[in-house]
DNA sequence: CAATTTCGGGAATGCGCTTTCCACGATAGT
DNA sequence: ACTATCGTGGAAAGCGCATTCCCGAAATTG
């Protein structure tokens, strides 16, 4: 069907070998008068190199897999950017896989990768705290078989990646809304199975206790914008009664779940941040079209999305780095002028 | 270096042909004790089939390139998560180019995909008015190869795909926006160049000129958040001099164009709508945490992204299908009370 | 019960390409 | 001048798998 290496070298009249060495960067160049001609019958036939083909005489395909919880949550589509310009154009591809938060999606996105025999594979989405078994073993066997993986989060097992050392993090953030004048927390601390919630909640509630200072309540739920939202409706509705409220600051674990918590406040008819201050995490680029701006944790993502594709084209060196993200107060977390 | 499906036959003692046709579908079902040890093998070994080496024997990779601006995008990582959702369990795996609007980026993306011997190919982004003539030919090369070409939003030679009819939905904006009461509009029309956003300023105006009505003034600028901030805040400050001013009503081509008005508008001091009213396309699921609500024309983006996913996969009958969005007024186009 | 068909497993070929390994002519070294 | 070396292009052997053919054995039929 499609124009073979062979037909080039036909219509150039010269070997099948000799073909291969002048189109693809073989070691061996042979002379300018073949490798013109050879040339010249690639494009007047307008040839592409089989990829797989290729992968398979090679045994390395210029492929790695990208798998994230959900590409259209900013958080995920920023990294995303990230990892495409860290490829730049090395000529390597990108496969995405979208786990939509399931553990089983997210092992058979691995299965995938690694039938694809992707040279790395880029693990972001916080991962549970019971690490699933099976995945670990599919993690193991493929770096045994040469493959590399880079955990953007959480550390696992012996992979390289960029660790986001979200406790400090938070307790940093916490340090600076203290220093604000806050004293009243209310927690939405998320998933308590996932790593990345929690290390968020527990960095924050450390420095709080650090301080002599309690959340006056930490509510689990989904980490996710309608999780926020639900556990700030249930929270508000259980607050009717206790009137009148002095201002109260909620931490959300992250940006996206500030701005579900946002939107419930709203719909009680409260206001951000007069009635409750309200703070993020992670800075996604949303954030610049909301309004009050959101206080949060800036964690540079499109750097690391970067960050990991570059690690990945240095193949060998798995090195390891952290991440920890700087306290940044906007309007959200503004105190009120009484409490001042 | 990784298990060969070879190594799997011998472990189970049956030929290579034998555990081929066990571990993939094959039309010939050996018995099922042979099955039974083959699997077994397969799993105490951990095989996993080597997809570059199927791809080949096959001739057919279950691979489909998508190629887009800016995956950071809402626009098109909504999109991307609708493509991966009507890819659903398929089996196909997605590969992502991103091309920062890079014609240029754009041609190496669909090379790289034809290498890649992709089944298919979605190119969402909207296209340049001059097509470039190199990725016709492209295109045209890897449809004659058997491959598919899917293009969200304006139709391309004789590719399938879903049409998005800008200019219809443009006028039936601009229509609603004229009953709500509206009388003096500004376009930022984005780049003349671009097909998607050259079809919306023309349909807006065509419905204002058939009602009687024109622009006061209709601005080009880059088809981005910045482009239109840019451009709003030439405007403004052209306008300073022309106190005092009645509302006017921006016609945004995109929802992130309009994002960029409004920050414009709002650091020159002024408010939205009560001075300017912004209105935007899209409906970008980023405008739910937008303060005010934002006018626009709802586009299903994440559905198109889906059709756009079956579409390739009920390989062969590349239909066409044509979408109008529907105009959404909200707060941010809200008449100011003195014009009621 | 013999003749014929069906069934199921194995050997071998080919997918398109890279990469040794070879053969051969040109160059250099003594 | 004759051999040792180098540089170049070509032939051929895989890379891992699907699949066509083939062949022996079991099942079917009259």
């Amino acid at each position: 069907m499609a124009i073979r290496l062979t037909d080039v070298a036909n219509e150039a009249g010269v070997s099948l070998a000799t073909a291969s060495r002048v189109l693809n960067g073989s070691a061996r160049k042979p002379a300018a008068e073949i490798s013109d001609r050879v040339r010249a019958a690639a494009e007047k036939l307008g040839y592409f190199p089989n990829a797989q083909a290729q992968a398979l005489a090679r045994a390395s395909t210029k492929l790695i897999g990208l798998v994230v919880r959900d590409i259209a949550d900013p958080y995920f589509s920023t990294i995303a950017r990230g990892v495409q310009r860290g490829l730049g154009d090395s000529g390597t591809q990108l496969l995405l896989a979208s786990t939509d938060s399931d553990p089983e999606r997210e092992i058979e996105a691995v299965k995938a990768f690694m039938s694809q025999r992707t040279d790395a594979i880029i693990l972001s989405g916080s991962r549970a705290l019971s690490e699933d078994d099976g995945l670990l073993r599919l993690i193991e066997s493929y770096q045994d078989n040469g493959g590399q993986i880079v955990v953007i989060g959480q550390p696992l097992a012996s992979t390289g990646g960029i660790h986001v050392d979200n406790e400090t993090t938070s307790e940093n953030l916490a340090g600076e809304l203290i220093r604000a004048g806050h004293r009243k927390f209310v927690v939405l601390a998320g998933d308590e199975n996932l790593l990345t919630s929690r290390g968020r909640a527990q960095g924050f509630m450390a420095k709080l206790k650090r301080t002599g200072l309690v959340a006056v309540d930490v509510i689990h739920g989904a980490f996710s914008r309608e999780g926020a939202y639900m556990a700030m409706s249930d929270y508000l509705k259980g607050c009717e009664a206790t009137e009148p409220r002095e201002q109260v600051c909620v931490f959300c674990v992250s940006d996206v779940m500030a701005l579900g918590a946002i939107r419930a406040i709203r719909e009680s008819g409260l206001r951000v941040p007069q009635d409750i201050a309200v703070v993020g995490f992670d800075d996604i680029p949303t954030l610049v079209d909301v309004t009050p701006s959101i206080s949060t944790a800036r964690l540079p993502l499109e750097e690391i999305g970067r960050w990991a594709g570059e690690m990945v084209l240095s193949h060998g060196d798995a090195r390891k780095m952290v991440v920890t993200g700087t306290p940044v107060l906007r309007e959200s977390s503004e105190l009120r002028a009484e409490n001042r």
